[in-house]
DNA sequence: AGAATTTGTGGGTAATAGTGGGTTATAGTG
DNA sequence: CACTATAACCCACTATTACCCACAAATTCT
């Protein structure tokens, strides 16, 4: 699956160069077809291969419609899943809603999480990053699953 | 498994060149196709055989991702792991972010650590070499699973 | 010790990838 | 229906990477 991190420029338009590495894979598994929404904890993008998202609007749909918390979640993320596909050149435009809800300037950061990718401004990132790495290197800040894990 | 050390040099493209014991190891096992990623806990990186990271990548992605603790370790473990491989010269070339993450200069420190190798930049290693050793020599530092063992 | 081979290093070059922007098409708006 | 804004497409330029070759250094063999 994906992983991995890519420095990349967000051009005038709001488009950017998908590293040449994944094109052929998102091509091929569905044509290019993506789906961009926010994430709710943290201000960045999540990017999905359509068939990695279908399943996921699905179980989002099936949640109790008069939880409120669940209607929250629906609204905010099924309500910014956004289709979108690499145009020729292999680079996707952004939504402007969605560059603007991660605050994305014209450096920006892709990273590989698994079956999606996530997409954060530059700076907003590096400060993040340093404050992750600040809080994993605290004690006691580890849950028991990760105390005997082994790398 | 992989150990010892190796100073080696960092050229200006960005290349290392993988000390000619490992490299065909390296090629048989996969072809020479490796995992670079961060140490969370210090500025060096570490880099995987594809076989020896797979299983590792599986496990961080089924921790619980609602577990702000695993969020943060699988976005920067997953998050920085980098597919790279050998080139014809058995040399392997570091992405720019990872170098950066860890300070790499041109000098650098290969260490061999069982099922993957560190890298780290010479002078840190150096620095960090000696802060171990005068904790260890320190009393009451050692857990007791280390107070009876023998070498 | 000297010769032969392997390993490490430095670039040059060609191919690929990334970037920027102009132009045409399409869609939205009044 | 005209006008405006946005997006798709195309092309040109730049940067990066992969590949190749040549040399230097180290190691091994005789």
């Amino acid at each position: 699956m994906f992983r991995g991190v890519h420095n990349i420029n967000l051009d005038a338009k709001g488009r950017m160069a998908v590293p040449a590495r994944y094109r052929q894979l998102l091509r091929e598994r569905n044509d290019g077809a993506l789906i961009v929404t926010i994430d709710t904890e943290e201000a960045c993008l999540l990017v999905y291969p359509l068939n990695e998202w279908e399943p996921i609007q699905a179980k989002l749909e099936a949640l109790p419609s008069f939880n409120p918390a669940a209607r929250r979640i629906q609204r905010l993320i099924i309500g910014h899943a956004t289709d979108i596909e690499l145009d020729t050149n292999g680079r996707m435009l952004l939504p402007a809603p969605l560059r603007e809800y991660a605050g994305l300037q014209k450096k920006m950061v892709m990273m590989g999480q698994g079956n999606k990718f996530e997409l954060w401004d530059e700076a907003h990132w590096d400060e993040r990053r340093k404050s992750y790495l600040a809080e994993i290197r605290e004690e006691g800040q580890m849950p028991d699953e990760l105390m005997n894990f082994s790398l």
